[in-house]
DNA sequence: GTCTATAAAGAGATAGAC
DNA sequence: GTCTATCTCTTTATAGAC
């Protein structure tokens, strides 16, 4: 808005090879760092100490510590909204289209859990601006779920009694927060738990009598 | 476990009127603060000024700035387990008992939200003792909601075909998150979100032949 | 690209007056 | 029960050597 272009380069987020195999490791590591301690409270010495330097040295790859966290949410933000916007674009059948999208989020929500964590708690520690386009960019991924829930209401394969906008607030509800119970390796894989939740979020799970238990 | 006792007196997490008014007050006025700005961001000063006094005047109130949070997590699930319990346990058919369940658990969750949203996020900043406490109370919660849900089982109201700790999950998803996006006085009251999650939860959202939209 | 050293600011918490 | 004043520690970020 009002701010004067003191800075005479353009650059990306991260200060160099902002898509390189580096900049990635360092994502990771501020993202699971992130998770567990929390933005705030993680330091620059910790996130440091993980990746065997010490703190100054961050500083060659970012400006500041919020680099790190704005790149985590647009990264874990472009990422899903990609990958599910391919799969369910890829599926013909509107009563199928709800299904594959629950599966696809969870695929990459669960792979990519201390991204997707961070950003769905830590995002009100970006300055305003940031904030914005972050939050941006998850009401546009907010839309395209929705949207889906709409074609499905219009194909007669989703209830229309209720509102687009609350089943997917529910839905998102569902996929959003088994992030931080799931855990990889016991119990469901990621496709099974999709099919799960699925499963509730389409058939419920009251036992009514034309269905078997 | 291994702490000896060295203080000459058993006192209560705040350290007067644990149960006061003034303690409600500032109890409220710290989950507010704490769900906005984070608990590690969130300081002891911009807390006073909130109250109109100045930061050394809430160590007459409390030790550590911890011992606030850990009473906000107590707090609200000693409530919520409460209310709950109270309500379930009025309700004689099973099959109306998940239905109660939803909507006692949002009644008391939202209109306490500025704890419950501290509870769910902030917890891991407590120290290993008194976040063991807290977790072992939300297991406690979390356990009697997994209870309703299998006497639905027994008696043939909810489906079986889903272990009960999947379902159970699947519902705290629904329940809990909801806080985050709920905003009173726009769009629906507490009591038609629990009636509209209650029916997502128990008939689902597809349209089957059976059922009109 | 990483280091040591350090500047500058802000945090939680205490002492003692009123 | 609240105040002023302050201690002490930790934090982010920078400067400049290697």
């Amino acid at each position: 808005m009002g701010a004067s272009r003191a800075a005479p380069v353009r650059r990306g987020v991260l200060n160099a090879n902002g898509d390189g195999k580096g900049s990635q490791l360092l994502l990771e590591a501020a993202a699971e760092l992130f998770r567990n301690t929390g933005y705030t409270a993680a330091t620059t010495r910790a996130l440091a100490a993980r990746l065997g330097m010490r703190s100054a040295s961050l500083y060659y790859h970012m400006t500041k510590k919020e680099d790190l966290l704005y790149s985590i949410c647009v990264d874990a933000l472009e990422r899903i909204s990609a990958a599910v916007a391919t799969k369910v674009d890829a599926e013909p059948d509107p009563k199928a289209k709800t299904r594959t999208l629950i599966r696809a989020h969870l695929e990459v929500a669960l792979a990519d859990r201390n991204r997707h964590a961070t950003m769905l708690i830590e995002l009100r520690h970006l300055g305003s601006r940031r904030r914005a386009k972050v939050v941006a960019l998850r009401d546009a991924y907010e839309a395209s779920v929705r949207k889906v829930v709409r074609e499905g209401q219009a194909a007669g394969a989703i209830r229309s009694d209720i509102p687009a906008k609350y089943l997917t607030l529910a839905l998102l509800n569902l996929l959003n927060w088994s992030i931080f119970w799931y855990h990889p390796g016991r119990g469901l894989s990621p496709d099974e738990l999709g099919e799960l939740l699925a499963t509730v979020f389409l058939e419920g799970v009251a036992l009514s009598k034309a269905r078997r238990s």
